[in-house]
DNA sequence: GTCTTTCTCTAGCGTCCGCTACACAAAAAC
DNA sequence: GTTTTTGTGTAGCGGACGCTAGAGAAAGAC
């Protein structure tokens, strides 16, 4: 595999192409960013985006994933991490508090507002699938500690996942609106305090 | 005032017209609702919509009003009617969990999710003032409270304010994505565990 | 060098957008 | 009745959308 490619190579590198995608896809959501927008940022014709990565839907599907596996990690690494459920909501919100506002990159996440005023369903419903599969993945860890007995035996998994999640939501739109890390701290303050204990 | 009008009278009833848009708008957000939807629902012609609304942003500026005074009204009841802020903040998540999922109208919160992704800037921000404002007023009703002894001395009113803005926010996209009545109440259950107590 | 393969550029396709000119219809004023 | 005023329906404007045909440019294979 990977023998000599033939023909005219690339102009341009694809990865640094994709994350420039991405952070339009994220700054405006999937309809509002224009095929014009991607090729203006991406420094490429449209021909040459079309050729390298299909039509904008999928695209935006190849966006997703790498927006999975970048930015929007570190949930799935604090659910592994962490010894307890609390420690690992509590790291979730912390950690989603700092990606925010972090500068450098469009804030909150773009998973929740991507896709929120879409005219095309199916977009519409892949995130919203991937925030309510996000929910799951919290409440089964969460289920997983109230099993090692680090919460009240009638612990509601479902529904502190659903709570944690929220937050979670709750924070993207408020560094949407403008609130710091320091604000979104201390949300994240009051929101642990309604944590259950055994 | 209110002599009799002369020429044709309008054949549709505006007021009934302008629910239809509200509805519109609050499902599919300002951008995603085409004139041409517009005109289907409220089963009058362009020129008809045009002459009585005057353009598409004038008819959302007026829905906006319309929703305000109505689905949107709840929040200001609560504050202005409950006796302390705790009990002021707990009954606007509660109306909340209760407006976003109740039947026969779109879920979740109009000014929340009408402008998310949004090519015109003025629109986007006049919702996301909106947001803040809100925000503002819970701060407002917050500091009442600490000032009246409710709360300890050292509470931060407007940490406060936002930690109920983003659970307020949380609950409406999670009746968006599909959560019940039941589910926002426990999320609410749970979000007034985090309030300080003198 | 020539041939083949692949990328890039110009230019423009068909469609839908918000919006409106214009002719006609329906009411009050007279 | 005629005149005046205003709403409605048809039909279509200019522009932006996602997308692509076709010609030329730039590389490896030989």
């Amino acid at each position: 595999m990977a023998t000599k490619q033939r023909g005219r190579p690339r102009s341009f590198d694809r990865d640094t192409a994709l994350e420039k995608a991405l952070r339009q896809f994220w700054e405006h959501g999937y309809e509002a960013t224009t095929v014009s927008d991607l090729t203006r940022e991406m420094g490429i014709g449209a021909p040459s985006l079309y050729a390298a990565f299909g039509d904008k839907r999928t695209l935006f599907e190849e966006v997703l994933v790498r927006y999975a596996g970048s930015y929007g990690a570190f949930g799935g690494r604090a659910l592994a991490e962490e010894p307890t459920a609390r420690a690992a909501m509590e790291r979730v919100l912390r950690e989603a508090a700092a990606v925010f506002t972090e500068p450098g990159h469009p804030h909150g996440c773009m998973v929740i507002h991507a896709a929120t005023n879409c005219t095309t369903p199916e977009i519409e419903q892949t995130l919203r699938a991937q925030r309510n599969a996000n929910i799951a993945t919290f409440a089964a860890r969460i289920q997983q500690g109230v099993d090692a007995g680090e919460l009240p035996g009638d612990a509601d998994a479902a529904r502190l996942a659903r709570y944690v999640g929220a937050v979670f939501q709750g924070l993207s739109q408020q560094s949407r609106d403008g609130a710091s890390r320091q604000d979104l701290d201390a949300v994240v303050d009051l929101a642990m305090r309604g944590w259950p204990t055994v």
